[in-house]
DNA sequence: CTCAGCCTTCTTTTT
DNA sequence: GAAGGCTGAG
């Protein structure tokens, strides 16, 4: 692959689209304009079709900022763009590329005037959501019922915002425990709403209302971008919801030029609204539609696609379609029975050993499970054992309290009326809890301007605390830019946080305070590619990066990569274990309640198609946490396979490696 | 009344 | 391993 981008860098010749492209691919990249809808299965080769249809509009003549690439996540993003780049060997300016939430935030930034918003709105991660949530319901005070608690009532609203349903439609699919409650919890999102406005802020989910609220109420502004937009490109079609497919149509609606690119096969995120009937009504939709296929696999051998596809099969909603590979016949899929998850992580730490040794990097080895908690025997073991690792789930980067309290104390400098941050702060000084927080709040909020107004708050610190306020509001000071408008960058707004009092506080309330210290050290190099902060904090919000971006450099590090099925989609591995294949956690209990039992085979599909050479699908039989424990049983996905698609391996027990780990316990 | 620290609980998936 | 709830100390 990199010698041939290369070899394009060396001569700069025009692609040639026929030779490297298959017919099912050139066909999309040569299709001249209208609505589109590609149907591309796993390893079809989707993201090299999308990069070369960019790049040959743009070779066409078309202007770069007149393209539109909505992604489903910004790394995919990144990654289109980059190879657009490579492509036609130049930097293309102009273009827009991001994911659904970043292109609205951008639109919304410009023009959230008019909605009623003011300048520099923050915007509330789903941790945020939740805590206003929790304020929003110890205000309405209903005598002691048991209503919803705050990350509930943020599930309900989210996805009738996600859904466009009401609140009462939510509640009796998904929560019916709380049918009787519906007029409660419609309060509570009322002042929720009300809240969210009168503080300046957006979550999630306003990125996406507002944005269509604003190209429904100003036909101006809708016809300004439906005009300039004469091409947009949606990945991941099947994952949008009926908001997205909503602002799509409405963006899309001068030119009509649309490309929707997806895989029904692939729909696993319908628990965040996604609506995988969009992909299969696009073409009711659209009637003028051209749809086309994708159906030769590149990635993996005839045998794991066979198991893929016979997995699937069991799949009723879906069009019908065939893969087929055209790689080279390659080892059956092994099915591991082991003890136990102890067993397991033995085994396959075990087998990553061998693998390597055999000749495979360490990179193009992968472990995925359905949840991030099915990972930490094995990530024990391979510590134990000295084998690279890098955890692609679990906590973000961003997510850590440290990073909050840091981002927060930026925020209020940008969004004054930012409620939530100016709790958080307040309540690192010692002495400074709930309830001071709380009315230092009350009693700023209700001035002009609480940036100013909180430096007349001593009165109401306890005396305790007057010391630790003071040397905060020292940095607040600091913070401001004192004189006039000196813009602080944000790298430096994070040294002057870190150096004026942070620092000790970290020292003082963690252990780990140096590795918390670092993570900063971390953000505050990713920020040095930010000149205003508004636009810093908002990245960062919106970045689901584990571990930020600054990795990006050294990504051909020899690691194993540990992820969740879910966050492996797009992505690919010469060897893949599936550990945890029990029914219950793969599919887990939950889904199947709620009869996602297909979307759960989806995910399945997803996890299995990511291999392009070797599969090891892992199950064990005896589980000894306190969660579940006795005998568990193979997951159903398995027992309904065909037994000749794959090749069952037992692994001898009672290794003296196995007792040792069991000791650590 | 306020705060801090200990103890229990429970682990889906994410922009 | 982390977040929320409860209790005891100030």
């Amino acid at each position: 692959m990199k010698k041939y981008y290369l070899h394009k860098e060396l001569t700069n010749f025009k692609i040639n689209y026929e030779k490297e492209l298959n017919p099912e691919q050139y066909a999309v990249v040569m299709h001249p304009a209208g609505p589109m809808l590609v149907l591309a299965g796993a390893g079809t080769g989707k993201t090299r079709t999308v990069t070369y249809r960019v790049a040959r509009l743009i070779e066409a003549g078309i202007k770069p900022e007149n393209i539109l690439l909505l992604t489903f996540t910004s790394k995919a993003a990144n990654e289109m763009m980059r190879r657009v780049d490579l492509l036609i060997n130049r930097n293309v300016k102009g273009l827009w590329g991001g994911t659904f939430h970043h292109i609205g935030n951008m639109i919304l930034r410009r023009h959230c005037l008019l909605i009623g918003y003011r300048e520099g709105y923050s915007i509330l991660d789903r941790g945020d959501s939740k805590d206003l949530f929790d304020i929003c319901l110890s205000e309405f005070k209903n005598i002691g019922s048991f209503l919803p608690k705050g990350s509930v009532l943020c599930e309900i609203y989210s996805l009738m915002k996600n859904k466009e349903v009401s609140p009462e439609e939510v509640i009796r699919l998904r929560f019916p425990h709380f049918n009787d409650f519906s007029e409660e919890i419609k309060k509570i999102l009322a002042i929720y709403d009300r809240k969210k406005h009168s503080l300046n802020l957006m979550d999630f989910d306003d990125l996406l209302a507002n944005w269509k609220k604003l190209l429904l109420t100003h036909e101006d502004i809708r016809g300004y971008y439906s005009s300039r937009f004469t091409h947009i490109l949606v990945d991941e079609y099947q994952d949008t919801n009926k908001i997205q497919a909503e602002i799509v149509d409405l963006i899309s609606s001068t030119n009509r030029n649309l490309m929707a690119v997806g895989d029904d096969a692939q729909s696993i995120y319908s628990f965040r609204g996604a609506n995988f009937e969009n992909i299969l009504k696009f073409p009711e939709r659209y009637p003028d539609v051209t749809i086309f296929n994708l159906t030769v696999n590149y990635r993996s051998t005839p045998e794991i696609l066979n198991l893929a596809n016979n997995s699937i099969i069991n799949n009723i909603k879906q069009f019908h379609k065939q893969l087929h590979s055209i790689k080279a016949s390659g080892a059956l899929p092994y099915l591991i029975p082991l003890k136990d998850v102890f067993q397991q992580s033995g085994f396959v730490a075990q087998k990553v050993v061998d693998i390597y040794s055999e000749g495979t990097p360490l990179s193009e080895i992968s472990v995925l499970y359905r949840s991030h908690y099915q990972s930490m025997e094995l990530q024990m073991e391979l510590q134990r054992r000295g084998i690279p690792f890098e955890v692609r789930s679990g906590l973000k980067f961003f997510e850590q309290a440290h990073i909050k309290d840091v981002l927060s104390f930026l925020r209020v400098v940008v969004n004054p009326y930012d409620e939530l941050s100016w709790k958080r702060i307040l309540k690192l000084i010692p002495g400074i809890g709930n309830v001071t927080a709380a009315k230092l709040w009350d009693a700023m909020h209700k001035s002009e301007s609480p940036l100013d107004a909180i430096f007349e708050m001593g009165r109401l610190v306890p005396r305790k605390a007057i010391d630790g306020f003071n040397l905060f509001l020292d940095l607040i000071k600091r913070l401001k830019g004192d004189h006039d408008h000196i813009p602080l960058q944000p790298s430096s707004a994070i040294e002057l946080i870190l150096r004026n009092g942070y620092e000790d506080y970290l020292y003082s309330y963690h252990p780990n305070a140096e590795e918390r210290i670092e993570d900063i050290e971390q953000m505050k190099r990713f920020a040095i590619k930010y000149i205003s902060l508004e636009n810093f904090i908002s990245e960062l919000s919106l970045q689901s990066a584990s571990g930020g971006e600054v990795e990006e450099a050294d990504e051909d590090n020899e690691r194993v990569i540990l992820s969740t099925a879910h966050q492996a989609k797009g992505l690919e591995w010469n060897t893949v274990f599936l550990i945890g294949l029990n029914e219950g956690r793969f599919p887990s209990s939950r889904s199947l309640n709620t009869e996602h039992e297909e979307e759960e085979r989806r995910l399945f599909y997803v996890a299995v198609t990511r291999a392009k050479e070797e599969l090891y699908l892992c199950y064990p039989v005896i589980s000894e946490d306190w969660h579940a424990l006795g005998f568990l049983r193979p997951s159903r996905f398995i027992r309904e396979l065909h037994g000749e698609v794959y090749e069952e391996i037992t692994v001898v027990d009672g290794s003296k490696e196995n007792e040792d780990i069991n000791e650590l316990y």
